[in-house]
DNA sequence: GGCACCTGTCATATTTTTCTTACACGTGGT
DNA sequence: ACCACGTGTAAGAAAAATATGACAGGTGCC
């Protein structure tokens, strides 16, 4: 992850410039936990929670996969991927060479 | 710059979380240069520059002083500070430990 | 059937951010 | 005086992000 287009290094810093977003990765640092408890835990609305994690997720930040409980209910895990993006005047040079003029934030991958 | 802030490190990121700003970004590294200028290589307003650059600096990424030319002109200047930020879930986990509740973009030294 | 828990998404309102237009000031040169 | 160039900032429109509430589905248990 030492290399990211520019493109993906905007998706990144976007996802990463809110409040609400930092403190959703850092809950998931100690450990993955699933969607409903981390709302309670954070003290944010469950749709809204989905909103970041889906966002975080698109710049590959956070991952996420359906399990099934012993109880059959459908749970949605998350965790952290194990990022590291150096934040340097040269890196952001080289990533604005391949920027495009507009990035949407859909459907990629 | 290695250790930030939960607030700062919030105000670099959305600071740089914008197409436009990582461009301007990138246009300094080569080496400073003015306002006007900037807005024209750039194909942007010059307020709209002028809000940017305000925003980039709060942040403190990049830095601006005013300077007479030859001919009498008052020209502000900017360049790039040489900052260094890591970007991982451990960074991040730990800054998050220092974010206020509330971040205001104001009057911060 | 009710209830509890989990998931997802839509429609909507609200708040921020972004950007433009228009104005203020200053200098020096024609 | 006027024009060209530089600075700043305030007001308002336009676009995007943020957040809520209501609804859909699923399971298992009393």
């Amino acid at each position: 992850m030492a290399e990211v287009t520019g493109d993906q290094m905007l998706r990144i810093l976007s996802a990463l410039g809110s409040g609400p977003r930092l403190r959703i990765v850092a809950s998931l640092v100690p450990g993955r936990n699933y969607v409903s408890q981390m709302a309670r835990d954070l003290q944010i609305s469950r749709p809204l929670l989905h909103l970041h994690l889906q966002r975080l997720e698109k710049a590959g930040l956070v991952q996420g996969h359906l399990e099934l409980s012993d109880d059959g209910k459908a749970m949605k895990f998350y965790e952290v991927t194990p990022f590291a993006v150096s934040l340097t005047p040269q890196a952001i040079a080289k990533a604005v060479e391949t920027l495009s003029s507009d990035v949407e934030r859909g459907e990629g991958e």
